[in-house]
DNA sequence: GCCAACGTTGGC
DNA sequence: GCCAACGTTGGC
């Protein structure tokens, strides 16, 4: 069964244009320190999944494109990389620690942004708006993306 | 295993 | 820049 997903990507870092440049529409999603969103992209996410790319950490929060996952788990390539903000001495190239997956943008969207979300009814049960959300992986419940991508 | 201190996230 | 909320660390 296919699973859909929320993915917070600050726009000064990656945004989903940065992202629609890319070869293929498709990045990687470099940078996830946290477990549990690690967790969600090594041990549930699948090829295809639909994803909500949203631009964090700036001006207008808010959900700006339509994507999917792209790619099966694989090692963080940033984390073994000493130059990188993301690089993680304690993880060894044998057992990597972070692991991440491929997402390919296929539409931006006009900006759905974080005050329009909150005041749809439909949406206010959405994990990214629970207060005090930190996470930057959440999945994310059919009947919400249908609400906000629509039934293709 | 507890929990205080510290660090990070992310909206405002 | 502020700060609430939460995650991580490390001493005990």
């Amino acid at each position: 069964m296919k699973k859909y997903w929320l993915m917070k990507s600050e726009p000064d870092e990656v945004s989903v244009d940065d992202a629609l440049a890319a070869p293929d529409a498709t990045v990687p999603w470099t940078g996830v320190r946290n477990y549990q969103a690690r967790n969600f992209m090594r041990d549930q996410m699948r090829m295809d999944d639909g994803v909500l790319f949203y631009h964090s950490s700036c001006a207008e929060p808010g959900i700006v494109g339509i994507g999917r996952v792209a790619s099966t788990p694989y090692p963080d390539p940033t984390q073994f990389d000493k130059k990188s903000p993301y690089h993680d001495p304690a993880s060894k190239p044998e057992q990597p620690r972070w692991m991440l997956v491929d997402v390919q943008v296929l539409r931006k969207i006009p900006n759905l942004t974080l005050t329009q979300m909150r005041a749809r009814p439909e949406l206010a049960d959405m994990l990214v708006l629970k207060r005090g959300n930190r996470l930057s992986i959440t999945p994310v419940e059919p009947k919400h993306w249908r609400a906000i991508v629509g039934n293709p």
